[in-house]
DNA sequence: GTACATTACTTTATGGTGTAAGGAGTCGGC
DNA sequence: GCCGACTCCTTACACCATAAAGTAATGTAC
């Protein structure tokens, strides 16, 4: 049963995400903290990146601090809340400035571009997937990136809050493809072109009809020579620059649209 | 630690996947079986449609069946198989025959529109992230249809498979907004609005700079007027149709394009 | 009819999870 | 010196997936 957070729950991690990063030493009774939230969340970060969140427990973080699970509970509330911190803290980590000089379009490309980056160094970003907004400030950083850069290309901002959620989208999705190939690879141990031959196999011994069944998918065939390249990888790195074009052709519209039947 | 599936497992699920759903009784010595794979997924997309995937355990899915959770192992290797199974049947649903005698404009939206229904009617599909393509006959299908229709942009279709992937990114990106909030909604009890006002004075009162720190979002404001329709999901649909409008455009302008200088 | 193999399902057990409760030790202020 | 506040630990509980072994039901072979 999920338990839910109560009003006073929601300020304690409001104030979390907000506060400052680094606390002055408590003057007081009581042992001096050895930890701090920063540390222990910067220690959960480390753990997602190098095994994925699926190893990323309340003990493993406590282990890698040389701390008890329990010894977290002082400073973090709960496992949701070092979650949400996490994903705040990492996506405040984009980067901010993009030269709208060379047209807004390079603009959004290198910016959908370090998203992409951001997301395929810390994958499980994908996972997360917050139950609601975290509204902490990296969640405010990025939308704030996402919206000046695009407002660049003078469209009505009521506009352009649709493009960034779509352009937010898409690269989440073809990311987490090429994520979700890396992770699997890796825990495998097979590489991709093995996986995918291996289950090609499968699948014609299977379904021998597969062809008839989805012509059109079996029309398609495989998007780029198999080399010692990923594959899904290298699919889905495609994806994400074709949508990305895709999108882009459309906002170029909108803006002819906009200001062409001058 | 993540076990790995090897070489006979994979055989197993492709089995499961792609094998006759309704399984002549067996002859030979032994109880006749009390249930089967379809039912047991059956009960399972059944408690995760109703309670989150959260509440989804072999426990729970026994239990609903009038079994133990050992006894579901006899019909399904494990819990993984059993979500992908849940995950391909689902995906199963959408239907198929889109006309497009209106123009491929109109039969890509209604497709859309399919593929958002089926995500809002089981949200958990969000959730399953599949750690690499399911490859079941749900799948293909999803696939086919979408290639499919999109095909009748008469497009070439190795692009046609890069707008696939931008639409399905850009429904499930804004359908997980939508169906997040209605879950968040029902967890919690609080109305959107409610947890919107409470959230926003949060803020105000902790960042009393937050405008002066991220102009462009403060600048944008609420998109809709709060009503007494849940403001998140409204906007998760707005979002859905403007993207969704931006990448058609974007599609025309590649066919204008590709057929224009004759 | 009886022995046996086969199978559905249960019980029990193992090692994991998040976290509530309470105890132990450490420090500052009086 | 001592009190109170504070960090951190141990213990405990409820839940999870699932391995292993046991039980009961069923068909076939003799």
């Amino acid at each position: 049963m999920v338990v839910f957070a109560g009003q006073g729950d929601a300020r304690r991690s409001m104030e979390l995400l907000w506060g400052p990063r680094v606390v002055a030493p408590r003057t007081g009774p009581g042992p001096k903290p050895g930890l701090s939230v920063e540390a222990i969340v910067a220690a959960a970060i480390d753990i997602a990146d190098a095994e994925g969140m699926a190893s990323l427990s309340m003990r493993s973080v406590g282990e890698r601090l040389g701390r008890t699970a329990m010894a977290l509970y002082t400073y973090v509330p709960g496992k949701t809340e070092l979650v949400d911190l996490m994903y705040d803290r990492t996506l405040g980590e984009l980067p901010s400035s993009y030269s709208v000089t060379s047209g807004w379009r390079a603009a959004a490309f290198s910016l959908a571009d370090a998203l992409w980056d951001l997301h395929l160094r810390h994958p499980w970003l994908l996972q997360v997937s917050p139950a609601r907004p975290v509204l902490g400030p990296g969640e405010f950083h990025v939308q704030e990136t996402l919206l000046s850069v695009l407002a660049s290309t003078g469209l009505p901002l009521s506009r352009v809050r649709w493009v960034v959620s779509a352009l937010f989208n898409i690269v989440r999705g073809s990311v987490q493809a090429a994520a979700e190939s890396r992770q699997a690879a890796r825990e495998t141990g097979l590489s991709e072109e093995d996986w995918w031959y291996a289950r090609s196999a499968l699948l014609g011994e299977l379904v021998p009809d597969l062809t008839a069944r989805f012509p059109t998918v079996a029309r398609l065939g495989p998007s780029v020579e198999l080399s010692d390249e990923p594959y899904l990888e290298r699919e889905a790195r495609l994806s994400f620059e074709a949508g990305l074009e895709l999108l882009l052709d459309g906002v170029e519209t909108a803006i002819v649209k906009a200001s062409g039947p001058r």
